[in-house]
DNA sequence: ATGTTC
C-alpha cells in the first residue's frame, strides 16, 4: 500500500509514481484525527480514477471520503473536453442526490410541543422507505416532461413558486436532458416515486439554527438564530438508479471501443467527445431534473403540512438545493488558463465562489449557500463557497459525514430501537419504517459531522455560515 | 443509494 506524503496540514498527496498509468497525483483533504478512519480501497481508488485519460490537476477525495463504485464517494475528478472521460462511476447511483433547506418563520420553543404532530403528519405526507411509492402518478408524457424540465415542471403544475428555481443549482433543470435516451425500465421505475424519500441516509428532518458564525453571510441567506429549518436529502430514486446500471454496461463496451485502460472495471467511461459520452450525458441529466422535480413534489408537500397544521400561511422559503452526485461543464483556471471542464462530483458539494455567475443573483457578492447534511440525529451545516475552493478543488467541498460502518456491520453491531430511545432522550424524534433503518444510520456507524466540516472550514474550501441541529426526523 | 442478483 502507498504511503501518503502529507504536503501541508490537512492535504495528503498520493504520489504520481504509484502507478505507472497515473497522469495526475491524488489529493486527499483529512485532517491527522480523520485519516484514522480512512480506508487503504479509498487511497486505491483516488489513485485509480488519476489514471483516467484527460484528468486535470489532481484526483481528489474530500475528508468524509469513503470507498465508492468505482470512485471514492467524497471524490470529485475534472477532465478535459478534448482529452478526457465522463463515467458513471464518479457520478454515483443515485444520480443528482442533493440537500435543500427550507427556512421558516417559526420559533424552535414555539414548535418542540407540535414537533411530534408534525413529523407524524410528515412521515404520513411524504412516502418513504425502499420501493415506497407517490399518491402521486403520472402519464408518460408527464414524466418526459419531467425528465426534460425538472423542477420547473413542477412549479408549473402547482408544486411550488418560481423564487423556489432561482434558488436551485442549475435553476432545478439541467440543460441538454433527453427522455429518449432513458430506457423503458427506468422510466417504469420513475413513474411511481416522485415525490418520494427513498431509503438510506435520505431524510426528512425539522431544525432549528442553533449557531451562526458568520453573521453577515448569514443575513444575506436569511438565517436567523433560533428559527426553524426544514432539511430534505434525497435524490432520483430507482430511475437515477437505473440510468446509472444502464449506462454503466454502455460505457464498459465504450472503454473496450476506446481501448481505455481501466484499473478497476468500475471506472468505465468513455471519451466525451463519444456518442456513448454524449448519450449518457442526456440521460444523467434527465435523472438529475428528476431528483430536482422529486425535491420540489416534496417542498409543496412540507408547506401544505405546515400550512395545514398550523391554520395559517407558514413562509418556508427554499435557501438553496445543492447537488452532491453529479458530472457539471464549467468553467476553471488551470495552468493560469480558463478552460472549460467536465467536473464530477460524487459525493461532493459545489462550493462556488462570490462572483461566479452560476450563482444566484440574490448571494453573488456573498458565495454559493452550501448544504451539508449530518448523519441522523446529530447537527447539518450551511456553509458558503470560496474562492479557495475555486483553486483548490474545481470549487468543491465535502457532502456530509461519511460511513466509518458499512450498512451491513452496522445492522449487526447497532439496534434501532435502542438508537432510537437514546435520541428521544437527547429530544430528538425519529420516525421511520422498521428499527433497522434507524440502525443503518445510527450516528456511531458515520465519522462526526463536526470534525468533517473542521476540516474544510480550516482548508478554507467553504467557511461555516450555521450550524443546525435536529428536532425531529423522518426517514425512510 | 437501489424492486440490495444480468
Amino acid at each position: 500500500m502507498v504511503e501518503l506524503v502529507k504536503v501541508d496540514e490537512d492535504i495528503w498527496e498520493v504520489p504520481q509514481s504509484y502507478k505507472p498509468d497515473m497522469k495526475v497525483p491524488g489529493r486527499i483533504f483529512l485532517s491527522d484525527k480523520l485519516i484514522k478512519d480512512l480506508e487503504d480501497g479509498s487511497i486505491e481508488q483516488v489513485a485509480n480514477v488519476a489514471t483516467l485519460p484527460g484528468i486535470q490537476k489532481y484526483a481528489m477525495a474530500m475528508p468524509d471520503a469513503h470507498i465508492g463504485y468505482g470512485f471514492p464517494i467524497g471524490g470529485v475528478a475534472a477532465f478535459d473536453l478534448d482529452t478526457g472521460v465522463i463515467s458513471p462511476g464518479g457520478v454515483g447511483f443515485d444520480i443528482n442526490c442533493g440537500v435543500r433547506l427550507l427556512k421558516s418563520d417559526l420559533k424552535v420553543e414555539d414548535i418542540r410541543k407540535d414537533a411530534d404532530n408534525l413529523i407524524e403528519r410528515l412521515y404520513h405526507n411524504v412516502p418513504s422507505g425502499l420501493g415506497s411509492e407517490s399518491k402521486l402518478r403520472v402519464s408518460d408524457t408527464v414524466l418526459n416532461e419531467v425528465f426534460e424540465k425538472g423542477a420547473r415542471w413542477a412549479v408549473e403544475n402547482g408544486y411550488g413558486v418560481k423564487a423556489d428555481l432561482e434558488h436551485c443549482e442549475e435553476n432545478g433543470e439541467m440543460k441538454g436532458a433527453n427522455f429518449a435516451k432513458v430506457s423503458k425500465k427506468a422510466h417504469e421505475r420513475g413513474r411511481s416515486q416522485l415525490g418520494t424519500l427513498g431509503s438510506g441516509n435520505h431524510f426528512l428532518e425539522i431544525q432549528y439554527v442553533e449557531k451562526i458564525y458568520d453573521e453577515q453571510v448569514a443575513k444575506a441567506f436569511g438565517l436567523e438564530e433560533g428559527k426553524v429549518t426544514v432539511m430534505i436529502h434525497c435524490g432520483s430514486r430507482g430511475a437515477g438508479h437505473q440510468i446509472c446500471t444502464d449506462y454503466i454496461k454502455v460505457l464498459e463496451k465504450a472503454s473496450r471501443k476506446y481501448g481505455i485502460k481501466l484499473y478497476d472495471r468500475q471506472l468505465a467511461c468513455a471519451p466525451l467527445s463519444s456518442e456513448e459520452a454524449k448519450d449518457y450525458i442526456s440521460a444523467m441529466a434527465a435523472a438529475a431534473n428528476y431528483a430536482w422535480a422529486n425535491r420540489q413534489v416534496i417542498s409543496h408537500w412540507v408547506r401544505e403540512t405546515f400550512n395545514d397544521y398550523y391554520k395559517s400561511e407558514i413562509k418556508m422559503d427554499l435557501l438553496y438545493d445543492v447537488a452532491h452526485n453529479v458530472a457539471k461543464f464549467e468553467e476553471h483556471d488551470i495552468n493560469g488558463k480558463r478552460v472549460k471542464v467536465c467536473v464530477h462530483r460524487k459525493g461532493a458539494t459545489r462550493a462556488f465562489a462570490p462572483g461566479r455567475e452560476e450563482v444566484p443573483v440574490a448571494f453573488r457578492n456573498v458565495g454559493q449557500p452550501v448544504i451539508i447534511p449530518g448523519s441522523m440525529g446529530s447537527a447539518s451545516y450551511v456553509l458558503v463557497g470560496t474562492q479557495k475552493a475555486m483553486e483548490t478543488t474545481f470549487g468543491s467541498t465535502c457532502h456530509g459525514a461519511g460511513r466509518v460502518m458499512s450498512r451491513h456491520a452496522a445492522k449487526k453491531e447497532v439496534r434501532g430501537s435502542e438508537i432510537k430511545k437514546e435520541l428521544l432522550e437527547m429530544g430528538i424524534i425519529v420516525k421511520a419504517p422498521k428499527d433497522s433503518a434507524i440502525a443503518e444510520e445510527a450516528p456511531e456507524v458515520y465519522k462526526d459531522i463536526d470534525d468533517v466540516i473542521e476540516v474544510v472550514h480550516r482548508l478554507g474550501i467553504s467557511k461555516k455560515v450555521a450550524r443546525l441541529v435536529p428536532i425531529a426526523v423522518a426517514k425512510g
